[in-house]
DNA sequence: TCCATATGTCCAGAATACTGGAAATGTTAC
DNA sequence: GTAACATTTCCAGTATTCTGGACATATGGA
């Protein structure tokens, strides 16, 4: 991820009707939804919704697949998690937020210090 | 962090001169930096500068004070994590980014699959 | 007080983004 | 082939954002 993509990506993330439509994907899963659903679900346009989805397509964001008529869209989680990585690693301090990978489990690893208040809520 | 604070931040990044400024107050840390070195350092305009910085206040991402003559900004790592966390939280599924909080060490630890891989393989 | 410095505010022109009606494309069923 | 369906593309009107010149405000020093 370089600075270009994540300002697109950032882009993508900025527009309500879009960030709707990503975290309505995200329940959605691997298998995604098509775009017509998401349109009915979310009460947009098909155009605008058509618009939205492509900007976001072309961030990188969501892939789609044709299936029958219908064209499924799908959230990119692994970009998703590529624009973390890049917050953390080019956007932060190694006092705030490190980063490591664990190659045994295939992941990454991120500590993000409460830096000032602790949060209270999840244990 | 709700969506509206995360829209706000969403778009303050998404813009490459704000972006080039959050990333080099970054590299000043706690201490800050005035908002005239800034304006050297990335040859921009003082007002089109103070454009930005005040955006950037207002959506959480920076804060600053006024130290004699000069207005010193800095960044919000706490908020920054907390869009961090927001993503993970409220963007993203449990099989590819998981977020737990470590009381003892005061931090949150996240856990971001490698998903280029099949999904199944976390345990 | 008066001046230099540091930064913010006002403003208007230019550029960019968003929206949704209408038409076009692609797909399946009959 | 034709019709119904799913989605995209085209387009133009509207809204929003970005930019930097000109001016305003705040601070410290002589």
């Amino acid at each position: 991820m370089d600075i270009k993509e994540a300002l697109a990506a950032f882009d993508t993330l900025s527009q309500e009707t879009r960030l709707r439509v990503f975290r309505l994907l995200v329940e959605y899963g691997q298998a995604g939804a098509p775009a017509g659903t998401l349109s009915e679900s979310l009460h947009i346009p098909h155009n605008t919704l058509s618009f939205h989805l492509s900007h976001m397509s072309h961030a990188g964001l969501v892939v789609s697949r044709r299936e029958g008529r219908s064209i499924i869209y799908r959230a990119n989680f692994e970009f998703f998690s590529g624009l973390i990585r890049y917050m953390v690693e080019d956007c932060c301090r190694a006092e705030f937020a490190s980063i490591r990978n664990d190659h045994k489990r295939k992941c990454s690893i991120i500590e993000l210090s409460h830096c000032c208040q602790p949060k209270e809520n999840i244990s």
